[in-house]
RNA sequence: GCCCGGGUGGCGGAACGGAUUACGCGUCGGCCUUAGGAGCCGAUGGGGCGCAAGUCCCGUGUGGGUUCGAGUCCCACCCCGGGCACCA
């Protein structure tokens, strides 16, 4: 009894992970150098807000990455895995609202709160590298590439219907907008017009849509291919009667359907409508208006809503009917797309068929499947066909008879081939404090005048009240807003906004490998040992805003000379998300599932197995604990195991042998894939097996287990390295390799079927010949009492699986 | 409505067109123990026949199809999750 206590030690994750967190810590262990006789390789996992609030689904998204990049490591990279705080945000701002805490104390407690939960997690960072962004010597940089940007005609001021809201008070990108609500607090958002700052993202917008080379999950591609929402068409011009100069320009994706363009129509808020609108019509088009633009974003886009709009008096000439058609305002044209109107064609789009039903319009079909003219039609038909009444167009494809006009537009003067996007340029201002200010003076004779480079960074005044109500808090702090204007030294102000947050993530990743530098937002030399990221991760909710603006960033800086390459990451996988019982962990549901008294109760090495064996990473989970006790028993079980004595002596065990052969290669190729949950259950196989053998099969075997958990478990491997003996850390050991033959089992068991029922096994050598498999099937007595003396018509060898034996 | 995913034991989930359910949870039985909510060993899809060794039938959302053989491929449909949604 007392000499099975000394030989093992219970398991006791709560003194043995501490000690490892600090040794690793004081060895420097996780200290990445730039230049190593390794393959560098950059693994990069987004950095969290520090909102205080930790809970697992954190661990989810930082522990598998964490096991991914120490395999990294074990495998003969030298890899840079750095962390840091998307430090600037509205939440520090509404603590300070409700708590009276300033927003950076508010920060800089949580930060300290996460540093801790990462270290208590285990995980290889390299701290030394950590950015902030909240920092003036970070956010100097966000000013610089903001005028870098302006100077290049990428930043521009201008005015646009945008999405506000209004509990957070600020405008919102559209990205930031889910399904009409604002994304942060669900307050449904207003569209108003303002001038604000953009950044012109859209001038990439075809670039942004090609993905080759890079290893990005289908799922991202398709978001955002669809987020930028390329459609090709036309865009023409058709006059205005009685209005020289006043033409109104459309864009349509289907021009072969313009001679059944009976109508069109303007968005209520285009520029036009107050020109053209007859006096007779004036008033109702005046109220129709103000309803439309008071009208909440959400409300009116509502789907399936009945379709309104006002005649405006005026009418245009459609140039390839020769004849006039009326002008009509309706709130299901956006200003937002397209040029903010249409050419209605009611026979063949459902929403001009609805409102031509609605208001009695004309609906002339012009393209039929048929090819043949019909009567009235019931619905809109939008399909491809052959083109009728469509004067020389007639008895053209439509497929062909689309580019056909568009040539002809273009002939003629009026318009011609075109393509547009549902993508919006980038709005940055936010009239918040908590963020980058923007570094632009305004004078009221020369403008919007950049702050020159040598007085970067614009500070963010500390002292500020926090009322959560009146705009922008910085237009409050007269020693922020009054300065100089830098071009003629007169009395100006200052802009009074800040940056988007997304502004400071979109280029991180350049910072991490030198977050010191004073000279350059990124110390080009060593970025070029590390960029492109070659491993990024993070949740699939990030799929389109940040994503998207990183890979625009780094495509705007290369056009700087600032970068080499076109693309930021070159290799992406996603986690899925972690609920509790099917709803989104938050405070404000009070759902918090805290990792803290798991890790008390089995420790981190439990709960980091535990998060990668719950199912596949890419599917997240609706937390349930219930199963950690199971991972908690195999790791106990692999600590008896291997601080255990040895037993060397005795025969080797072959089939265990390729037992331990074979998980080496399924947990190497499962942490490739990102497959962690099978990499667990193949580590559980072997431990299972190695506990029924003997000798030093199973001792090899466990060495091998000590070293494929490491990634893994890595406190506890850690301990059993040193407790058996081991120099240096676990983590600086190579990878176990595996070798395919002895993987390979020398016999195997092969199922008979018989008119496709399993009627016996038989055992054969590995590799055995068709021949040899059919003969040894058809001489299976089992088999023949089957076959009941019946001749077998076909055969079916499937080498070192089946024999199938049809009768039929 | 459109575009992606996805429906497998009581549960989480495995499964190159080849023995359905690896691994784990849970449950049941046993051992150990003063005790066990600790540990260890074993069983565990449903149904029928059999004292038993066994054996037969049915099983991956539904209905068809291809194939010697389908969770896997094809067609139609149902349900769930996510995204977009009057985008011209």
């Amino acid at each position: 009894m007392t000499i099975e206590k000394e030989r093992t030690e219970r398991y006791d994750p709560a003194t043995i992970e501490p000690k490892w967190q600090e040794e690793w810590v004081r060895s420097g262990l996780h200290d990445t150098l730039d230049t190593a006789d390794k393959p560098n390789f950059y693994f990069l996992t987004m950095f969290p807000y520090p909102s205080g609030e930790i809970h697992v689904g954190h661990w989810y998204a930082f522990a598998p990455p964490d096991c991914a990049a120490r395999f990294m490591r074990m495998n003969g990279h030298n890899v840079l895995f750095p962390m840091g705080f998307d430090a600037f945000g509205i939440n520090a701002e509404n603590a300070a609202i409700d708590r009276k805490i300033h927003p950076a104390v508010w920060t800089e407690k949580n930060m300290a709160h996460m540093r801790d939960q990462f270290r208590r997690m285990g995980t290889a960072i390299d701290w030394r590298r950590e950015v902030i962004t909240c920092y003036p010597e970070y956010y100097r940089w966000n000013q610089w590439m903001f005028l870098k940007l302006y100077e290049k005609g990428l930043a521009y001021r201008g005015e646009a219907p945008v999405n506000w809201c209004p509990r957070d008070e600020t405008v919102l990108a559209n990205e930031q907008v889910i399904g009409g609500r604002c994304e942060r607090c669900d307050t449904p958002v207003e569209k108003r017009q303002m001038t604000q700052w953009f950044y012109r993202i859209t001038k990439y917008a075809d670039e942004l849509l090609r993905f080759e080379g890079l290893d990005w999950p289908e799922r991202v591609r398709v978001l955002q291919t669809n987020w930028i929402g390329r459609s090709e068409g036309a865009e023409i011009t058709f006059p205005v009667e009685g209005h020289p100069g006043a033409d109104i320009k459309f864009f349509t994706t289907r021009p072969d359907t313009i001679y059944g363009a009976t109508f069109m129509v303007l968005a209520p808020e285009h520029p036009l409508v107050e020109r053209i609108t007859t006096p007779a019509q004036r008033e109702q088009v005046r109220k129709y208006v103000d309803h439309a633009r008071n009208m909440a974003e959400i409300e009116r886009t509502t789907a399936e809503r009945e379709k309104t709009g006002i005649f405006t008096g005026a009418y245009a000439k459609n140039v390839f009917t020769g004849e006039r058609v009326p002008i009509w305002i309706a709130d299901y044209v956006l200003l937002a797309y397209g040029t903010g109107a249409i050419m209605a064609v009611p026979a063949h789009d459902e929403r001009d068929f609805a409102f031509a039903k609605k208001f009695g319009l004309e609906i002339r079909e012009v393209i039929s499947e048929d090819g043949k003219e019909h009567g009235a039609l019931d619905a809109a038909y939008v399909g491809e066909g052959g083109m009728v009444r469509s004067g020389p167009f007639t008895g053209t494809r439509s497929e062909v008879g689309k580019k056909a006009i568009a040539d002809e537009a273009r002939k003629r003067g009026i318009g011609g081939p075109s393509v547009t996007y549902r993508l919006r340029d980038w709005l940055i201002s936010r009239q918040r404090y908590w963020g980058t200010p923007i570094p632009i003076v305004h004078c009221p004779t020369d403008g919007a005048v950049p702050v020159p480079y040598d007085q970067l960074p614009v500070e963010l005044p500390r002292d500020v009240e926090f009322t959560g109500r009146g705009g922008s808090p910085l237009a409050h702090v007269p020693a922020f807003v009054n300065t100089t204007c830098p071009k003629c030294g007169k009395p100006a102000r200052r802009d009074t906004d800040t940056m988007d947050t997304f502004v400071d993530s979109s280029w991180y990743m350049y910072r991490y490998v030198d977050p010191k530098i004073d000279t350059a937002f990124m110390n080009a030399a060593i970025g070029k040992k590390w960029l492109p990221v070659h491993q990024y991760t993070g949740g699939v909710e990030h799929a389109i805003l940040h994503l998207l603006y990183m890979r625009f960033m780094a495509k705007a800086l290369r056009d700087l000379g600032e970068l080499w390459f076109d693309e930021p990451v070159t290799r992406f996988r996603y986690q899925g998300t972690i609920v509790f019982k099917g709803r989104k962990m938050s405070k404000s549901r009070g759902n918090v599932q805290t990792p803290d008294e798991y890790v008390k109760r089995y420790g981190a090495d439990t709960l980091r197995l535990f998060m990668m064996f719950m199912g596949p990473w890419v599917d997240g989970a609706d937390w349930d604990a219930s199963g950690i006790e199971g991972v908690h028993r195999f790791l106990r079980r692999v600590w008896d195991m291997a601080s255990a004595d040895r037993q060397p002596a005795g025969p080797r065990e072959a089939e265990l042998d390729r037992k331990v052969q074979r998980a080496i290669k399924r947990v190497t190729e499962d942490v490739r894939t990102y497959s962690f949950n099978t990499a667990v259950a193949a580590m559980m196989e072997l431990s299972n097996a190695l506990q029924k053998g003997a000798g030093p099969s199973r001792d090899e075997g466990i060495a091998t287990i000590v070293l494929l958990l490491a990634p893994f478990a890595p406190h506890m491997t850690d301990e059993l390295w040193h407790k058996r003996g081991g120099q240096g850390s676990v983590h600086q050991q190579r990878w176990p390799t595996y070798d395919e033959l002895i993987a390979a089992p020398a016999e195997l068991t092969i199922v008979v079927q018989v008119n496709g029922k399993l009627r016996d096994r038989i055992v054969a050598p590995a590799g055995s010949s068709e021949d040899a498999l059919r003969s040894a099937a058809l001489a299976s007595p089992k088999v023949r009492a089957a076959l009941a003396g019946a001749s077998p018509k076909k055969v079916i060898v499937v080498a070192d699986r089946l024999v199938s034996i049809v009768t039929r």
